[in-house]
DNA sequence: TTTTGAGTTGTTCGA
DNA sequence: GTCGAACAACTCAAA
């Protein structure tokens, strides 16, 4: 396997003294940039940038590339906004306010440039391929105006480039990179950085400049959305959830997880308490957020991942991506109790259980042998908390293709699945109350049948790879 | 350098 | 009903 190593490119600087480009006649003032950090809360860039000894203006942007697509009343659009409106309140009370842009992140900030006197930007650093390349490009855009861009490690525990092999390679399978980040955790990391404790540094509002002060906060409608009718799950950590989360956690019905996924992947909840906190109470909680990090850390070095098998091999198989068939998956028609659960929940609620997430991918790619890079794409456009680096790390480990995967021929029967994990149907009966009566649909393929179908096709393609490479 | 043990979540078959 | 082995072969990680 040739590692794809993107280079990599920080801009880690504590010295926040520097000789600054400024306008001769305003105050300096710096920039910090809100992502996926949207809290106010032991968020380390805001720290940073609030002790600067400069006015802090805080800035979120919409941006198009990433919005333009979404449909208008898309709940993440709708969970952003209002995790927004939470900050400008807390952020009103301390005579402040929350700057909020639409458009391209280059251009807002090159305009941003002209109408205040920026010292630097600040921001916390983003791992995933879009959010890198963007950065790189404003870096350099600061850099020809002299303005300093300040990044900071948030949205992970640990930097993918501080857990290496003893030979400064990046881990390919999960075990021993739990071990080894779990030893490099017990030597820090978990800071408190109390960011909210400096809000008077804060710049004030009337300080702005803008047509109308209202215009600094935009209408849901003004962006071009609508409210979406799903709910947010909480970002109250449960204690007891996470205490239990190594017994419930597989049972669908006993709603045993903590659906704080969401608040990761927004960062209204910040990972170091929450670690802290898992460290304590369970171990398996743990896991699940290092499993996080082992696919951060996989996207980092090996961005090829996005549209391609982690494991070549397997980009061979010849699915047979039936459209009907993948239809009746993603309504959840597919005559199998667990899959259509699975699959009704996440499309009336943006949520899907863990246990059922695996059932419902490896029976679209085991099953009906379809892509998993199309299941990638429907759970990307339904799922609430949906994070490139999980849900790819996800799908390629239920279709075999991934690092550290399930090997191929361990395929979920999801009877079998259905019998263990939800033994009184109750799961079942509340997604697909019609499972028992006759006028359920059928099953889309039989079981034994499709297992079959599934070992050889996969079988042919790893072996016809194996002959292509010579062996 | 070589060796050795191990690797998220399972299923099926036959004794 | 229960239990262990087979399923496939490979690559990783560390000693």
């Amino acid at each position: 396997m040739v590692s794809r190593i993107i280079p990599v490119v920080l801009f880690l600087h504590d010295n926040t003294q520097s000789d600054p480009v400024v306008k001769a006649n305003n105050n300096p003032i710096v920039v910090f940039w809100f992502r996926r950090d949207l809290r106010l809360e032991d968020n380390k860039g805001l720290y940073q940038a609030l002790k600067s000894g400069r006015k802090v203006l805080p800035l979120f942007i919409f941006d198009e590339s990433v919005i333009d697509p979404l449909p208008g009343n898309d709940h993440r659009v709708s969970f952003i906004y209002q995790s927004l409106a939470s900050m400008d309140e807390s952020l009103q009370n301390n005579g402040g306010g929350l700057l909020i842009k639409r458009g391209k992140p280059l251009e807002v900030i090159r305009e941003l440039l002209s109408d205040y006197p920026v010292e630097a930007v600040y921001c916390n650093m983003d791992h995933e391929p879009y959010g890198r390349k963007r950065d790189y490009e404003v870096a350099g855009l600061l850099n020809d105006h002299g303005i300093r861009f300040h990044t900071f490690w948030d949205h992970l525990l640990l930097h993918p480039e501080k857990v290496l092999k003893q030979d400064g390679t990046p881990y390919q399978v999960f075990t021993p990179y739990s071990n080894r980040w779990k030893q490099i955790l017990q030597s820090g990391d978990l800071e408190y950085h109390a960011s909210e404790k400096l809000l008077k540094h804060i710049m004030p509002e009337q300080s702005m400049p803008g047509p109308e002060q209202s215009s600094l906060f935009p209408d849901l409608t003004e962006l071009g959305f609508t409210w979406s009718s799903l709910k947010t799950p909480s970002p109250k950590i449960d204690k007891d959830l996470i205490r239990a989360y190594d017994r419930l956690r597989d049972f669908p019905a006993a709603e045993g997880t903590s659906k704080l996924g969401v608040h990761l992947r927004f960062g209204t909840l910040g990972i170091r308490n929450l670690a802290k906190i898992a460290a304590e109470l369970n171990e398996v909680f743990l896991g699940e957020l290092i499993w996080r990090e082992f696919y951060a850390m996989i996207l980092w070095y090996y961005p090829a991942v996005v549209d391609q098998a982690f494991k070549p091999a397997y980009d061979r198989i010849e699915w047979r991506n039936n459209e009907k068939e993948f239809l009746a998956w993603k309504e959840g028609n597919t005559g199998y109790p667990m899959v259509d659960a699975g699959m009704r929940q996440l499309n009336q609620t943006g949520y899907m259980h863990n246990r059922l997430r695996m059932v419902t991918a490896s029976f679209l790619t085991k099953h009906l042998l379809i892509d998993w890079r199309w299941g990638e794409a429907y759970f990307a456009e339904k799922l609430f908390d949906y994070e490139l680096s999980s849900n790819n790390g996800g799908w390629q480990w239920c279709a075999g293709s991934g690092c550290d995967a399930a090997p191929y021929f361990r395929i979920f029967n999801p009877y079998s699945q259905q019998k263990k994990f939800d033994p009184q149907d109750e799961f079942v009966k509340k997604w697909v109350p019609e499972a028992d009566s006759e006028d359920y649909v059928r099953e889309i393929v039989a079981h034994k049948k499709a297992r079959e179908r599934c070992l050889q096709v996969y079988k042919r393609a790893l072996e016809a790879t194996s002959n292509k490479n010579g062996q």
